[in-house]
DNA sequence: GCACACATATATCAATTTGATATATGTGTG
DNA sequence: CACACATATATCAAATTGATATATGTGTGC
């Protein structure tokens, strides 16, 4: 499951411009997966040569023209065709989980503020899905991926706080020796 | 933070070859970073001609000959360096839940089957992190990565455990409608 | 009134990374 | 004796990131 598909199952929602998907990367995915412009675009071209998706210029009357992408019979029959071929696969890139792996390379005060800094960041996304959570055009599905993306999301804020004492207590001691 | 660092970062423990990197990135990053031998060897390479790290070749009698690559002092400082500048972004890319937010495109046997994948993934990986959590040779924040791992799968397997139930009844009721 | 940040909108590009493939051999299982 | 899996390195097309470019509008603070 890549981009391009991610482009097309959009696309299966409703119509998009390459811009708003881009919005929609970064608020109803944002837990789940993230796509730059650069993948974007390029995957809309691909979409179009491949008469999976068609395309609808509305002239900007002061921004650039806007091209409106809308699925075809042949797009949305191929995206349920890849949602009943592709695995569950789980992907984690965690910068936070990479510098505690290496804490004892750091010193207290920048363990300190790693640790604010995660706390932060989890606050923020909690706020941003509990601010989508009661959205009534949502299916089950998709209720349930901010369901699950809030539970989660509380829960390390949880252990975070619960651990921090610990970790920097340990981290003291480590120093010290 | 890019493949190049967690290699320089590896190569801070102690001496390994490219394929026993593969192996760390497998084992113990395996939850929270992944790295291909694709991006592993030609950042090896990078490394030593920026005489971060220097090889020696050890002749393997049987098998292809073992470039053992060791950090050089120059290159331990540049990756104390990197932790000190690098925020802990989180990036998570869920198959998963990219399939529950389209799961109105499926029908029911396909959202039994993902929901019992992703259990049986959870599973095997909270065994694996289970088996290496007592490791005495652990520094207090490698501990850390793997407590915060085995929570926070234990806590999804939990959710998904308690709303496939509900899930799956809602799911055929959108399908008669 | 004007600078500055941020939003709309498209697009490209070097560098990074994936996932597959190639090569060559050893070891354990049925 | 075949087949899968482990050791070990390396490359490559395709996908992706993160930055940059272009052009304009709108709101905020001083």
């Amino acid at each position: 499951m890549n981009v391009k598909s991610l482009c097309l199952g959009s696309l299966c929602l409703k119509d998009f411009s390459g811009y708003e998907i881009k919005k929609l990367f970064e608020s109803a995915f944002n837990h789940f997966y993230s796509a730059s412009y650069g993948s974007i675009y390029p995957s809309l071209s691909k979409l179009l040569d491949e008469g999976l998706v068609t395309v609808s210029i509305q002239p900007g009357d002061k921004h650039p023209d806007k091209k409106i992408f809308s699925v075809t019979s042949e797009g949305r029959e191929q995206f349920i065709k890849e949602l009943a071929a592709t695995p569950p696969v789980e992907q984690m890139r965690s910068g936070f989980l990479m510098l505690m792996f290496f804490a004892h390379l750091l010193d207290t005060p920048r363990l300190i503020e790693i640790l604010d800094q995660i706390e932060q960041q989890y606050a923020e996304e909690i706020d941003y899905l509990d601010s989508i959570k009661d959205c009534e055009e949502n299916t089950p599905g998709m209720r349930f991926t901010v369901e699950f993306g809030l539970d989660s999301y509380q829960h390390a804020l949880n252990f975070v706080r619960q651990h921090r004492g610990q970790l920097i207590e340990k981290h003291q001691q480590g120093a010290v020796k």
